[in-house]
DNA sequence: GTGAAAGCGCTAACAC
DNA sequence: GTGTTAGCGCTTTCAC
């Protein structure tokens, strides 16, 4: 079904030697006559060379694997993938992925399988349930990877995150210097995942660091696939026997989405009656039914990096593991009342729509 | 860095013939302390056979190529994807995959990459622009493939699409039986996108059946990362300048999720002063601030059919193409007025939310 | 029930 | 500048 350089060789009249140089477009000197010889001959037979016997031999497949949760729910993980892809493309390198519904099991045979077809390495956003610890600690030194996003504690290897502590802080501070006191958090109960546990923390930090002693905590349901239809049920629980509210710091935006909708069902104002702030800058953000005052997550760089640190561990063998660390950021909208300005957390710098 | 099966085979001391036979689990018969032996060594090591070395001898990359615009802009395609992964997954095959934002040329270097990995099989969510005929029927000889959603006409392959005239004739003639009249079209300048074209001639066909007059396309502007932004423009605009009307069909959900907010800001209400049907029943449907009546898409079907009838095709070659049409279904939300049940157009059956 | 050996389609020395 | 050749790590006859 497929053809060979050989076809290509015998088309071209010359050797198949001689095609690989030509089709690898390496500087090595082809006499220009020859190459475009077989230039010609590649195009007239359409010919595809096998990057699974190039791979074989050069040990190269020119792939790495990307494991993710879910791309439902949100824009946050389709927008990191986007930057994933278009970087990798553009090194030359293809993806192959599999989503792990953040479970442990899936995500270590998605691992596995990659390994089979030999991607030179993994970007990983781990799962967040009965983590394996053994499993990582082997992976360590059989193939290089990076967390994205959130990461394995205990683990050694390089990692690229936003600073959640931090941006959940800004985004109660932000609450807290509106006024408000009462502030309850709408979280997804991932309970080992790094990126929520730090946004618990941020959480903490501004009430504890204002002296406010009201704590509430709402837990939705664990469903990746439905997260809003989670903090809906939720939140509609929550309005009809909780203690009163006024203002709710949801750990992402599709969270908050669902709890809008709750709120407005309980016929109680956002911003008025509720002050809602979000998290990640969802594509949806400034379509909700009040536009969302969120933390932003820059996503597209995170990508980047992820594959900018991947390809250079790939290529030289480094030794200490990095951690990029990102800073988060807060777009004003209008979920909380606040004037609609960008506020940076290091040096101010506007966000337009 | 990589073990091959010769160090398993050392390792149990045995040929590596009986590895091979061994870790293909086929049926193949072994002494079973043999291949515990083999089994124990394989743990031992924590090997992974290549698939790169098994795919050239076999001829069978046990992978197929994915190809879609975009994941951003709305839950659609990620919910295809994730069907199709499913499906993949549990039939052994792994998925190499890139987006072309819509671009033919993206589309074809991708899948000339794809088509080095020897991918078994192609599934196709086919650029809408500048479409080159051409290459796909050259394509067509060499690989097997299937269209998804969307398809290029005039190109005889396998597809699976919804009926999107259906689907936009329901949606519309829903509005007329509610007593609209001037019921204008938001649709993106994706010409030739056939779910779009389809939508649009479901839109006629409704009104002329009503001996409806009043036609009125706004059309948005064309970018595949910010439908919901472009949208909000193009509906802004036309409130302040357009004729007026009293109802709207938006092509998908994300371009009604910006013109939600558009006639928002106008301080029109919904669907009091302007009645919305939205189009896929995406995830944040029943989340809009105004929940979105709209037509409903089997994404799931879609992508599984997608993956049966691709591994049908490439195990058996059989001689016509399949062309799998699927029935789409109205969901009832808030934003055209009418009670909240699910219509079925074939059979009525319920849609829980 | 097991092993030896011939490739799969490339790449990369090494010759000339 | 170009060709010859020895593998890469598997699968798969074909012997025994």
């Amino acid at each position: 079904m497929w053809l060979t350089i050989k076809d290509v060789a015998k088309a071209a009249g010359v050797s198949i030697a001689t095609v690989s140089r030509v089709i690898n477009d390496t500087s090595y000197p082809v006499a220009k006559k020859t190459r475009k010889q077989v230039l010609k001959a590649v195009k007239d037979l359409d010919f595809r060379p096998s990057k699974l016997a190039a791979g074989l031999k050069s040990k190269k497949s020119e792939a790495i694997g990307l494991i993710f949760p879910s791309l439902m729910g949100g824009t946050f993980f389709s927008e990191i993938f986007h930057a994933i892809e278009d970087k990798a493309t553009s090194k030359g390198y293809g993806i192959i992925l599999g989503s792990s519904y953040g479970e442990t099991e899936k995500e270590e045979s998605l691992i596995d399988l990659l390994r089979q077809r030999r991607v030179e390495g993994l970007i990983i956003i781990p799962s967040s349930h009965n983590i394996d610890l053994q499993y990582y600690h082997r992976l360590r030194g059989r193939i290089p990877f990076i967390f994205v996003d959130r990461y394995i504690p205990g683990i050694d290897a390089d990692r690229v995150t936003t600073d959640n502590i931090k941006g959940a802080y800004i985004a109660v501070k932000h609450l807290i210097k509106l006024g408000h006191e009462r502030i309850a958090l709408l979280t997804s109960p991932e309970t080992p995942c790094t990126s929520v546990q730090d946004r618990t923390k941020g959480y903490e930090k501004a009430l504890a660091e204002f002296d406010i002693r009201f704590r509430k905590t709402i837990k939705t349901e664990r469903n990746l696939n439905r997260p809003k239809m989670c903090a809906y049920k939720a939140m509609k629980s929550f309005l009809s026997n909780g203690p009163r509210i006024s203002a709710l710091f949801a750990v992402n935006d599709g969270v908050a989405i669902g709890a809008l909708r709750a709120i407005r069902e309980a016929e109680l104002k956002v911003p008025d009656n509720i002050a809602v702030i979000g998290y990640d800058n969802d594509e949806i953000a400034p379509f909700a039914s009040v536009p969302l005052t969120t933390v932003v997550q820059r996503k597209k760089e995170m990508g980047k990096i992820a594959v900018r640190l991947l390809l250079e561990r790939i290529r030289q063998k480094r030794e200490m593991s990095r951690h990029i660390l990102l800073e988060p950021t807060l777009v004003i909208r209008a979920s909380c009342g606040a004037e609609s300005f960008t506020q940076n957390s290091v040096n101010s710098s506007l966000i337009k729509e």
